[in-house]
DNA sequence: TTTAAGCTGTAACATTTGTTACACTTGGAT
DNA sequence: ATCCAAGTGTAACAAATGTTACAGCTTAAA
């Protein structure tokens, strides 16, 4: 099974005898929304290969304050975690499964192996390393420059194309423990878009209207 | 003159027969202080090796607002300005000198060409990665959760580690430039840190006392 | 020496974001 | 049906940051 799935995401990415041995050596799992992957201080041994659905990916400080950084989908990898040297080690950010996902993991030995043996897995990595740092690009551009009514409806559209569905399913405190405000704002600056026509608001959920 | 400083700053990462190849294939170069090495937008085939001194690596927006990322320093790479599959693109971000530096210039077809052949090349760019992301989560954590105040003190601190000295000849307007706000916030904020004991101010020049 | 440009300090005010408080609604558990 | 917890709307106020304006100082150039 875990063969197929491969052939079907991963199939122009790895050449045959690559797919071969992720099909043997990697292992399947499937994750339930909301299921907590990785917590920030876990070690792991295992990189995540995605095959469907969607990680969220997040920082918080010792404090408890949060912030959503990014969004794992298919064909995404997590390269952040892994640790100096090649060595497994203890992971800065949190991951939890933002719809149902299924995804294969690797041993962390592979990494290294494969690089010497496999062109598309150098490739793949060294991709996977560009893209994980023009995410977090944005997401300090994000920071750095918008203002919290830009950063609101952002995150919304953003989580209109991972949903793929302009119903977003969330309170106005999850969105404002992702973007690490305080819910008074949120209901505030939602309450501004759907003046603006840009969202229309009910209980539970939100429907983005212009994006 | 090359193959020395190699040796100097680069005996301990990699093996012979790779220090004699970059200083067969790199070219050598001085910045002085304050130039510009490469901005947003910049084509780029070459991977800098940093051999002393120290690269300000910044973020523009097409609006003109500007936000400093981190520091290159002895042992660096920029990985981030390398597009994807291995290709050379486009920087996303700038780079200036922060004070007079030495520089080695390695021709990017290299970067793969030697990941099959150095195990100590694999490390290097698999490390530098790693740092890079570090660095931007640390420039995530900056932006989100500190305020300007301590954002402040932190690039002044920051500061004293690269220069190598407690005194910062730099402008107000200046620092306002790096971490994007208005040069009266900064005047406000330095004065506050000025009465807490923790800076002296003078004409162009701020000394940290409290680090 | 005079002048102009840039640097710094500060006041006054505007805007944005954060906090506290409370009323009302909804939906599920008892 | 009643009750309770969670979600939402909004006001009032506090704190942080941004903006405009201007005065005095320093330094380099004319």
């Amino acid at each position: 099974m875990i063969k197929e799935k491969l052939e079907e995401y991963y199939n122009v990415v790895f050449e045959q005898e690559l797919l071969d041995e992720i099909a043997e050596v990697g292992t399947y799992r499937f994750v339930k929304e909301n299921e907590l992957l990785l917590d920030i201080g876990d070690q792991f041994h295992q990189i995540p290969l995605m095959l469907t659905g969607a990680i969220k990916i997040s920082r918080e400080t010792k404090a408890g304050e949060e912030i959503v950084l990014y969004f794992l989908e298919r064909g995404d990898t997590c390269t952040i975690t892994f640790g100096s040297g090649l060595q497994s080690s203890k992971s800065k950010v949190r991951g939890v499964a933002e719809k149902d996902s299924e995804i294969i993991f690797i041993p962390v030995e592979k990494l290294e192996e494969w690089m010497v043996k496999y062109p598309s897995w150098r490739s793949f990595v060294i991709d996977s390393y560009n893209i994980r740092l023009n995410e977090m690009l944005e997401a300090i551009d994000t920071l750095a420059f918008m203002k919290m009514d830009q950063r609101l409806f952002k995150y919304l559209t953003d989580k209109v194309q991972i949903m793929r569905s302009t119903t977003l399913n969330t309170t106005h405190q999850e969105i404002a423990v992702d973007l690490n405000t305080s819910r008074v704002v949120i209901s505030r600056l939602l309450k501004q878009l759907e003046n603006e026509g840009k969202i229309k608001l009910y209980r539970n959920k939100i429907e983005v209207v212009d994006f």
